[in-house]
DNA sequence: AATTAGATTGCAAACGTTTACGAAACTAAT
DNA sequence: ATTAGTTTCGTAAACGTTTGCAATCTAATT
């Protein structure tokens, strides 16, 4: 097994301390530039590339970023990445990605391997299932910094970056109401997620600002997927209640939604209008195009990593700041 | 600024070795199992983490492998990026992700920065623009273990897992003919990557097959994107020769020709039937829903990590083997 | 009691790099 | 020819962990 050659090496060949290789590899300014230009040729010549681990282990620091998503290929998070990617590249960063799947073990773990990797940040965006703070408290204390971005843990004062759920919300059964829709049902994702709370917290003002009446009835909680969508819509009408539109917690459940409305033979926006969330790109296709609120990934993903690494060159482990990104209505013809 | 608590800590509040806390903490069978008992408790009463990097640096290995793609925003590298993780995960690896966005010099440089942080092995997607063989070959001679997959250098003997793009071109050419198209375009990619190659001659050798004669004018190369798409029905508009079917390199092209098909007020398939290659979601949404073929991107993605996991874990940096991936031909109303 | 085998633990070096400190060599001024 | 100052380089320690080997201890055998 051939060795790589190190520091040392060229060293003994130019009979030089590895002291002054090191120095000279990166243009240190006592070193005489004749001596520099000696080095850095045979370093060529050797075929010499540094070891990093080596280095990262004298600095007790590594240029990696841990990125903790639920699912790397969800539209949304494999956006995010990208934007995470660019940015670490940019700033000299690489990325250790990993998914949870949704699961609270497999997430937690996976932050433990990257904590003993001695990454300089995380930038997390936890699964559905977690909900316990106590784990991303200890990450505090060990003076890790993190970001969360999109799916944050709620009344934790560090870095967040996160849509304008409450903002979007709003435009959107305001966008309804203008449309003289009056029945706006809600159908919201798990209980406890911030981004449900957020979304119904916009509807809800929405409706009382244009003081439309909202019967607990309309409101409703449940999963993320298009089977939910779907599910819900089966309860609906085994229920007999049926609204004039639907504002749904994203695209997926939206996208479930409307292939079982048109399905029940009801029409899309007449019978029942439709709004989802996301953009995602299967929105813009199906029939009728499906009205949407447009939340960057790549943005989001580009922001949260600007400000971690931003934490990470000031020292400064941990700051509470959350930014808000702008999201935008995208109205087509399902309201 | 606190310090992590190391071996050296453990032993020191125990009054014993460091060596024994190291044996220790990882149930050596030499130990005795009471201190492996005061040791592990001990650990845990001080929080201790294993510093990974250090570890690391003293077995000269890591446990993380290094995937480069062109993009990871594109389904399917997020796809097959999420088979990868699956597989390194129950493997004990983790993943360091970067993209190139097609471009040569910085995929050349990630692969450099993830060499030197010493991962264990490469899994490799070459972008648009990489044609050189040379830095592969020193991937090579340096004892860096990898596997391409999806995009792969053409003749090296390394370790590839790609789709089989001739039997699904094949097949797809086929499907065409049996359907009673004689005039079968085919639209393919930049010249030099070999799924162009590979899918034409798919192509060629269903044509050859059913006796169907084909003219140059018929075989065109160009990029890989929606635009290309429709730019070469708008040339193919100018030349005047129609085709009575396309296939295409890809979806984002098939889907970029099946647009201004529309706008051009022709009919699909009646007037030009229309193949894509991926199955990407948007196929079956537009409308009237586009036939593809499917390449599965997380299976492909985990074949090829657990190809180089095998190659890692028996020390054998490279071995000649092609995983042929099969693909299946999704019909839909487009052809 | 002396020897031995086996079990358990400690010593010390090593991995490649960086860096504080000091030594040497050179320059220029006296 | 001496000194002071400057430039350039070398010495050695450190980062946290693992591991070959030596050392100690226990208990069993002679």
């Amino acid at each position: 097994m051939k060795r790589n050659v190190t520091i040392k090496d060229i060293a003994k060949k130019l009979g030089i301390a590895p002291s002054t290789v090191s120095r000279a590899l990166k243009g240190h300014p006592e070193i005489n530039s004749n001596t520099i230009k000696r080095v850095k040729a045979k370093a060529k010549e050797m075929n010499y590339h540094p070891n990093l681990i080596a280095r990262n282990f004298q600095r007790q620091k590594t240029n990696v970023i841990g990125v903790i998503v639920p699912e790397i290929r969800h539209q949304f998070f494999s956006g995010a990445i990208s934007g995470i990617e660019e940015v670490a590249y940019q700033h000299g960063f690489s990325i250790l990605v990993s998914q949870s799947n949704q699961n609270y073990e497999r997430e937690q773990k996976n932050i433990d391997v990257m904590v003993s990797n001695q990454v300089a940040g995380l930038l997390i965006s936890i699964s559905e299932t977690t909900m316990n703070k106590a784990p991303f408290e200890r990450l505090v204390d060990r003076n890790v910094p993190f970001v969360f971005f999109d799916r944050a843990i709620e009344n934790m004062d560090v870095g967040k970056v996160v849509a304008d759920d409450f903002g979007g919300a709003y435009e959107a059964v305001e966008h309804l109401i203008k449309a003289r829709y009056k029945k706006i049902f809600y159908i919201g994702g798990p209980r406890h997620l911030l981004i449900t709370k957020e979304r119904l917290r916009g509807y809800n003002a929405a409706m009382k600002d244009y003081n439309l009446p909202v019967s607990s009835d309309w409101i409703m909680f449940g999963g993320l997927d298009e089977e939910d969508g779907v599910k819900w819509f089966r309860k609906l009408m085994t229920r007999g209640i049926l609204p004039e539109a639907i504002f749904a917690i994203n695209d997926p459940v939206a996208i479930g939604l409307h292939m079982k409305i048109k399905q029940a033979g009801l029409r899309i926006p007449q019978d029942i209008a439709l709004i989802g969330f996301s953009n995602n790109m299967i929105t813009a296709l199906v029939d009728p195009p499906l009205t949407t609120i447009e939340q960057s990934p790549s943005i989001i993903g580009a922001k949260a990593a600007k400000m971690l690494i931003n934490q990470i060159e000031n020292n400064q482990s941990h700051f509470d700041h959350t930014e808000v990104i702008e999201t935008r209505l995208i109205i087509r013809q399902s309201s």
